[in-house]
DNA sequence: ACCTGAACACCGTTCAAGT
DNA sequence: ACCTGAACACCGTTCAAGT
């Protein structure tokens, strides 16, 4: 036993997470445990911990890949649009990736980190940096509203665009029926930008 | 052992739902085990699946009764109100419920059926009749409106108001400094309202 | 230094056995 | 009929021991 080096702590920490995401986009968060993690790179359990402080520190890096592969998409479709048109394609993008990786897309908001702990900072950063791609846009369609209320408006559009995504897949608000997310943000965008964009 | 009957059925039922809220609203949806309800009943494990099928079905008819209780906060809420003041009114027993029933309010959100198994028909009715309150009011408020704008509309606003809810408390949209979510939500609200209430 | 695997304290669920 | 408690298969985490 122990000493193989068949991987180095970078590559060991890289196939970690590609098995997490793999049993992520499978069989959901809860789907995931370290045990089936290391079963599926051909490791042992303690190993993990050569590389995450635990498990909770995993699925937060993990969750961080996929904030980061999220932004991509984001960032692609807002490319060379007007100020309106951008709006409306970050939030279809948002839905577009939440409906293909529904999955790890709710892994994101589903696990919380134990009481005391705070996210790692470079976590946040990402959230706040994809908030701010809305904040500009907004800035530029509105360049008379004070940031106050472009920050206002920010966390109410985005706010709601993630609303209608989250409750859209739960069974909770039965979609049986109903409107398609897409339909029901691009309602929200409409009206609330009629009223914000108005004197 | 055995056989002690001190409780029926459903007085077993209700003490083992009292203590799932208490934990839950103690330490979290994370901190709810049938071992721990059972240790704070003063019965033992086996003894929980006399009542409920399973853990989940334990963790579902308690989010059922926190429904139970939204619901009524929201009927009070708009009690002798005109439309539009019923409408924000809504909003705001909403958030005011989330904040003082957080633990058990996002239980009702993070708990998630296995696989196939889908909620139990009473809770979606549950769920489906507080959206209806919305709905009711938004066709007050607007009657040219047809039916199928006032659904999109009404799972606009609700989404738009839970999203709020659920970023607010979230670490992952950091509200430190940011706008309360009261003010989030009527912005939110009020400017939806202007661009839906207009020719 | 790297990795194992046993150990520990938990967990959900089942079920033979007791009253 | 009601309830127990042992049993089973899981889980996250730690750490002495091996190379």
């Amino acid at each position: 036993m122990g000493r193989r080096n068949e991987h180095t702590r970078e590559e060991l920490r890289e196939i970690a997470l590609q098995a997490a995401e793999h049993l992520v986009a499978d069989h959901g968060l809860a789907g995931l445990s370290t045990r089936k993690v290391v079963g599926r790179i051909g490791y042992t359990v303690g190993s993990l911990y050569m590389v995450f402080r635990n498990l909770d520190d995993l699925i937060a890096q993990m969750n961080e890949r996929t904030l980061e592969a999220l932004q991509a998409r984001l960032i692609a479709a807002i490319a060379g649009q007007p100020p309106a048109a951008a709006i409306r394609a970050l939030a279809q993008a948002y839905i577009t990736f939440a409906l293909a990786e529904t999955h790890r897309w709710l892994a994101i908001y589903q696990h919380r980190m134990p009481e005391g702990q705070p996210l790692p900072e470079s976590f946040t950063a990402k959230v706040t940096g994809m908030f701010e791609l809305v904040q500009q846009q907004l800035a530029l369609l509105c360049p008379r509203r004070s940031p106050g209320e472009i920050t206002l408006a920010a966390r109410a559009l985005w706010s709601g665009v993630h609303g209608i995504c989250i409750l859209g897949f739960d069974q909770k608000l039965e979609m049986a029926g109903g409107p398609p997310i897409q339909e029901v943000a691009r309602s929200l965008l409409d009206h609330y930008l009629v009223g914000f964009t108005q004197p």
